[in-house]
RNA sequence: AGCGCCGGCUAUCCUAUCGCCCGCCGCCAAGCCGGUGGGAGGAAAGUCCGGGCAGCGCGAGCCACCAUGCUUCCUAACGGGAAGGCACCGGCGCGGCAACAAACCGGUGACAGCAAGCGCCACAGAGAACAUACCGCCUUCGGGCAAGGGUGAAAACGCGGGGUAAGAGCCCACGACGCGUCCUGGUGACAGGCGCGAUGGCAAGCCUCAUGGGCUGAAAGACCAUGUAUACCGGCAUUUAAGGACUGGCUCGUCCGUUGCCGGGGGGUAGGUUGAUAGAGGCCGUCGGCGACGGCGGCCCUAGAUUGAUGAUAGGACACGACAGAACCCGGCUUACAGGCUGGCGCUAUUU
RNA sequence: GGUCGUUUGGCCGAGGGGCUAGGCACAGGUCUGCAAAACCUGCUACUCCGGUUCAAAUCCGGAAGCGACCU
């Protein structure tokens, strides 16, 4: 099933404060993509952001996130399998970095190429 | 039916699949899980006001600072609301050639006080507030005057008469304006009258008067577990007077006091629980009131997250979907907003 | 979530009721064989909407933009 419970998102604020000062960075338009290795009992924990600067309304931003999460959770099985092939398990900061408001399918396709990367840069 | 003005209500819907948050039930308990119920707004927004709630040793007086500003009422309170007064604007309109009164209808108004004091009023102009004299008027040639011209946003209250050499509230009538232990009506603002009196404007200039205000703000605060100080409390020894605290200042009053040792005590940081969702609550009926609103009775429970929940896909309907997303709560104000429904008033045209 | 500040030409920046300083930049001219410098001239502004006032960049109310602080 392509559920995303509470225990796969990225909580903990000093795991976030962590990844913002030492976690690897990489581009993926429209996304930031940072990750970095942590210690817990699912494969991957994952944040949305959607940024203030460039989205003044909160409804703007909440559409962005709810749209990356469900783009996520439909996409994620491979990097599960990946990492739990190896034991592995990371927290991953998703920043929409794009000056547009996204349409479902393209955001898609885009997050195929995250998820692609993510499991090339930890096998 | 159309146009204009002023309000009130509403804010796409249905089906299927995959997901998110919370409550309850089941599985011995908990979690995964299964079942079941609930899940953003009229502005949730801006943070412009008011209050609840919470913390900060206490109190009194004066000053400073801030806010409000026609009256009465409503309210927990308000800078909000209701009704009324006054002023201005618009409409209508008897009559009238027309302009346009009164009354009526609607809208708008930071609407206390420049006859308490100070200050400011550019340019132009003689003069902008203890005034002044260019043209002008009068003259006994010493001077007197401010009606008329001209300047300006504004010119020493307006207009008519008396008066005078010419003039002037110098005098009088009418009118504008302010005041009164005054009279009448009204709870009152105020209106009408009587009497007295002054005369430019500006208080969203300083200010005066009246009323109100302690400060901070859920990132407030409380608790648990981990963990252990330099806070704090008590005792003993030492010091005796400077100083400090009381939330912007001063005064009064009250309190504390320097260092060392001993004992009690349990801070920061990270995590969790709570604060935190039933309330000045909503709806209906009835009674009182012009109304805002209040009394009584009945019914209802309606988000509660904590990196922060409502989305995606497919199909269908039509008016083709605006502004926009709770973060302690409530009452207002302001701002944003596609469409739909609806109430009142006015005018125009047609029909009956 | 809460508390504040600020907005004046292309840029920096003064002015706090009476025709909006100054500097840099830009354009034209003088000078020069050409340019630089210097000198002269010009251009482009009070964030927006209302109100108070004879008069508003300035005072008052509202809106918008930009920015800062508190964990």
């Amino acid at each position: 099933m392509n559920t995303f419970p509470k225990a796969e998102r990225l909580c903990s604020r000093r795991v976030i404060e962590k990844l913002y000062a030492e976690g690897h960075r990489c581009r993926v338009y429209p996304y930031s993509v940072q990750w970095i290795d942590a210690q817990s009992e699912v494969a991957c924990q994952v944040m949305t952001v959607a940024p203030k600067r460039r989205f003044r309304h909160a409804v703007d931003r909440n559409r962005i996130k709810r749209l990356t999460r469900e783009c996520y959770r439909t996409r994620k099985q491979p990097l599960i399998d990946a990492l739990g092939s190896q034991g592995r398990s990371i927290a991953v900061a998703l920043v929409y970095i794009g000056a547009e408001m996204p349409e479902y399918h393209k955001l898609g396709q885009r997050m195929d190429k995250v998820i692609a990367t993510l499991i090339e840069a930890n096998s």
